[in-house]
DNA sequence: GTCTATAATATGATAGAC
DNA sequence: GTCTATCATATTATAGAC
């Protein structure tokens, strides 16, 4: 009993070596410029191993990209109708930011896929996430036409906070360049506190 | 005489199709993605004949990109010290967003190497464009101290007017598949102006 | 499950005719 | 200057031993 390995384990490991691997190669060079043996390497497996936990490296891509799409929403989703307004705004810039502060790989995967004109998750943009920021569009209409925060253009208000947030994570060796050793996270949080509770709260 | 046809025209043309082609090419795919064979396509040469007039695809892509570097920085320059300063910050968002949308391709061509970690364009973040950004951000902490606009983290100001316009350029495919049939550019300018004036403008 | 060896293809670049 | 044909290499994927 003892001696029988339980598959499954080995294999939960493997994938997940892999996965990671993967982000790591795929959010630095793109899907084009990952190589399958750069992979297998950085999740210290051979080539013909990788490719028997996965079929293919678009197999590959796919897992990681539907494993962060299911995830991607989550902070806006979050955004509570029945909460105070402005608060829930910066709450959710907040999320935001963190993710681009502790997932920076994942927000340049989306990148990558996004400025080559998203040709994998073409779908998911027109029907998941669009289905989204209507929904939250309307909540922040409704917001300010009971005048609780000020009036913007609610579609560009939550593209703003997008990238706003995610350029620190995508643009990250450029705002290093020019910050020299200064971390951006330090001081970031505060500049867009500011900067949204300037937009949205009425003169 | 009439005969003689001037070689450097053709080159000339050539040339011309070739860096276009190549723009058209490398931003939507990065370097990797990118084929000697679909830019050769896309200019209407052979693929040997491309190789005529540049020696590598990497020159190619040199080529491109030092073009572009070349003037990529010119609407930050044209911030004038002498100027009405929440005036000469509005006018630099306005020119960024219209870079956005004429020239789109030369954003994402600089996106695509950013988010990869700028392996070729390194050099130019560090000594160029930190230079002068170091120049605007202590302008901009001139016209705070003089209390004509608000105080705000200079750096972050500028990073913000980078990420804020040059999103509707990279992000393009995905702010389109939200608005559907809307234009962009014919909401954002608005949007932006009043976010800035906002934030800029003491209370 | 994991490996070495290798097939099959894609791609950057060159040779050489015209 | 431009082309067809081709080389050399990189890369995805598979075969088959262990």
């Amino acid at each position: 009993m003892t001696k029988t390995r339980r598959p499954t384990r080995i294999q939960a490991r493997n994938r997940a070596a892999i996965l990671d691997a993967a982000l790591e190669v795929f959010s630095a060079h793109g899907f084009r410029g990952a190589t399958v043996d750069q992979i297998a390497a950085a999740a210290g497996l051979s080539k013909p191993n990788l490719l028997y936990y996965y079929p293919s490296k678009e197999a590959i891509h796919e897992a990681l990209l539907s494993r962060l799409l299911d995830t991607w929403l989550d902070p806006l989703r979050a955004m509570d109708p029945a909460g105070e307004p402005l608060e829930e705004i910066l709450a959710y810039v907040r999320r935001k930011l963190e993710m681009s502060r502790d997932y920076p790989r994942e927000s340049r995967l989306f990148a990558n896929e996004i400025v080559q004109g998203a040709p994998r998750i073409l779908g998911f943009l027109t029907s998941d996430l669009k289905a989204l920021v209507d929904e939250k569009a309307a909540l922040l209409e409704s917001w300010m036409d009971e005048g609780r925060i000020a009036r913007v253009h609610p579609y560009h208000l939550i593209f703003s906070i997008w990238s706003l947030t995610q350029h620190y994570a995508d643009f990250d060796v450029q705002v290093r360049a020019i910050l020299d050793g200064d971390d951006p996270f330090e001081t970031a949080p505060a500049f867009l506190d500011n900067l949204y509770r300037r937009l949205l709260t009425s003169a």
